[in-house]
DNA sequence: CGTTGTCACGAACACTGTTCTAGTAGCGAA
DNA sequence: TTCGCTACTAGAACAGTGTTCGTGACAACG
């Protein structure tokens, strides 16, 4: 009876919403990027169209496969320079700080990126160019399968790791630099007081254990794991 | 009037359980180890106990403080030796492959390791004998901070990726390296057919790129990290 | 015009972490 | 022994979550 004819539906017509893969993932990314990936709900994304959950099973699968997907759609965002093999490391270096930026760029998706297999269209694309390079530079095949493997992973985690703490900064207070020196002092002052005979050198080189920044932590480690390679070079 | 005394309640003085924050923990990394992080809810874990969820919130102020706590307890199981800074690199990559055998005992632990700053009690012990064996050994204290810390943020996520890999081997079949070798043998196959004018290294290096156990790549990885430092070393 | 198949959508299910409320058990003091 | 207080158990409820089912309405095709 609700359904009488003389009180039509409020013209249903444009109400009703053309949903679409794409879509979806715009407005999943446009979320993730100012919320973080918690953020992201089924009922939330489809809130964005005006309609209700289900109504994006039609177009994806499972919300795994809309990280997938959202993961996917962000290696699409990669450059790929043309290929230099006399300087093979540096490029490799520089496609990884700008991978580690891009993953920043969109808030904590680093996460999604840790429990995602990497084989998605535009992530091989990123696999090909770096597996070539690595092949091109005189690496034997299998080892630059595996430098792949665990570069990729360690970008990825410390983008995670830095997404976390930019959280919890962003969760204290207002003024970037403000509060990263106020909890890298609180931290140095937390290991400054511990126990002397049971933390000697903890508590005496509180300073160096928060000594530096997350980019400059980052790219330590990124040097170690790349310079490393080098005596692998056949030739 | 259902507490009516000629029907006394059936002996609440037993059923009444009583909790403790250690008890909780045992649980917890029971449930963990058994079943994976995501199936300790709080619910759960209670029911453990044969009680609901609030009565946990006297011992324990959040779920992840629990998660926190679990992964300290873990901490504790690392086996210390004594400091031999003449061999710190080998003794550093040995604590390293243990904690990173300790992590997968406990399943997919290596998840909550990754969210957490390692500030807790037993976490603190392993960090001084790290930084002290490397200060020891010749490095710089901050050099060795960082060290310490890309090192174990390495070891935390390939536990937890190796531990996503055996929940999908699980999921998939019982035959441990029956399925291992299939689905690696899958993993090649979807390699080699991609199409070779755009994925010539990775279709023609498909064998290269699936080869080796995930126990050898992370030694490789490991590797990279700590053999890298020596050039750091001074004196 | 009629039919068919795709897909939007509301409702519901079984969960989750957390909080509020009440009430009770145990224990020290009088 | 009895009173009162603190500490803690525990049920109910709230606002969420991912996912599935059934009902339709719409558009394109025969």
């Amino acid at each position: 009876m609700k359904n009488s004819p003389w009180q039509p539906l409020p013209d249903r017509k444009s109400t009703r919403v053309q949903l679409d893969r794409e879509q979806i993932i715009d407005v999943a990314l446009r979320i993730s990027d100012q919320e973080g990936v918690d953020a992201v709900s089924m009922r939330r994304v489809a809130a964005e169209f005006g309609t209700g959950p289900s109504s994006l099973y039609a177009h994806v699968s499972n919300k795994d496969e809309l990280l997938r997907l959202m993961f996917d759609r962000v290696c699409g965002e990669i450059q790929l320079p043309p290929r230099e093999p006399a300087r093979w490391q540096q490029q490799i270096k520089e496609l990884m700080l700008g991978t580690h930026r891009l993953l920043l760029t969109h808030n904590d998706l680093g996460r999604v990126a840790l429990a995602t297999v990497p084989n998605g269209p535009n992530a091989l694309r990123a696999s090909e160019w770096m597996l070539g390079l690595m092949v091109e530079g005189g690496l034997p095949a299998h080892l630059g399968a595996w430098a792949l493997d665990r570069i990729f992973l360690y970008v990825t985690v410390d983008a995670y790791e830095t997404s976390i703490w930019r959280a919890q900064l962003r969760h204290l207070g207002l003024p970037k630099h403000e509060s990263e020196k106020q909890v890298k002092g609180e931290m140095a002052a937390f290991l400054a007081e511990l126990p002397a005979d049971r933390f000697p050198y903890l508590s005496r080189n509180s300073a160096a254990m928060t000594s530096g920044t997350s980019q400059e932590r980052f790219e330590f480690g990124l040097d170690l794991l790349i310079d490393g390679l080098q005596r692998h070079v056949t030739g």
